[in-house]
DNA sequence: GTGAGACATCGACACCTGTCGATATTCTCC
DNA sequence: GGAGAATATCGACAGGTGTCGATGTCTCAC
């Protein structure tokens, strides 16, 4: 397969969704389909054990981020499956990757979070 | 099969679950595997477009309750598979059921709700 | 450039989950 | 007690998801 030469962009910023800090509120009322699958999205990301323990441990590294071999250990699952838990945790806009060298440091959005729990409330 | 006479017990005041309050917090550092899995189960209990809708009906529907009739229409889902939702919702602890006559009440367990975004804080 | 290390992606598999129609259960009312 | 209505349960099916080993893609050090 032709192998587009992909140089590696910039190293990224993180959270490209900050611009929408909370969704609809839950309170407000008959809650559109579209809008509960959205929600629903979310939600999943974090209603999985391995991924709760993932944003536990991240929130507790030193400097609040951590990288992937760093959280391989006490997670007790293998390095691709830790990698698709941070995929699925980065594409929710839950945690923020950063490269540096070699290394992918990933920290948590606390808004993100927030506005989740701003939504139960 | 030798059907037991299971007399029907009195109108459940709900909340069994409601002498624990909230779980650990997903800030006190290393959350163990075993409070991961009961967390993630309660996080997906609303981890789904037609739970979220269910909640933001029952709550928006007046007197703060609504029987199953009242809920299969909005869904666009078949009478079982409300029930089955339901079922869902109830055994997480976030709603109660109230059967008054042929009828089934069910109403949000706001505390519940509220511990869930206390730890997302 | 070459080798080694960190991470991401792929393909495959088992298991869970949402959905439905059919049916059972439980109540009310006559 | 029998008919009818509201709800719960059952069995089955399709689609989604967590997990792994194998492999690809970068980056750094020499």
């Amino acid at each position: 397969m032709a192998t587009t030469v992909q140089r590696h962009s910039p190293p990224t910023s993180g959270q490209e969704a900050g611009s929408e800090p909370c969704w609809p509120a839950l309170s407000e009322a008959p809650l559109r389909r579209a809008d509960a699958e959205t929600l629903a999205g979310v939600l999943r990301a974090i209603a999985d054990p391995a991924r709760l323990q993932l944003i536990s441990l991240i929130q507790a590294a030193r400097g609040g981020e951590a990288c992937v071999c760093d959280l391989v250990d006490p997670l007790g699952l293998s390095q691709p499956t830790v990698s698709h838990h941070l995929k699925v945790l980065l594409d929710a806009g839950l945690v923020s990757r950063c490269r540096r060298g070699s290394w992918a440091y990933y920290r948590l959005v606390p808004e993100r979070l927030a506005a989740l729990a701003q939504l139960l409330a």
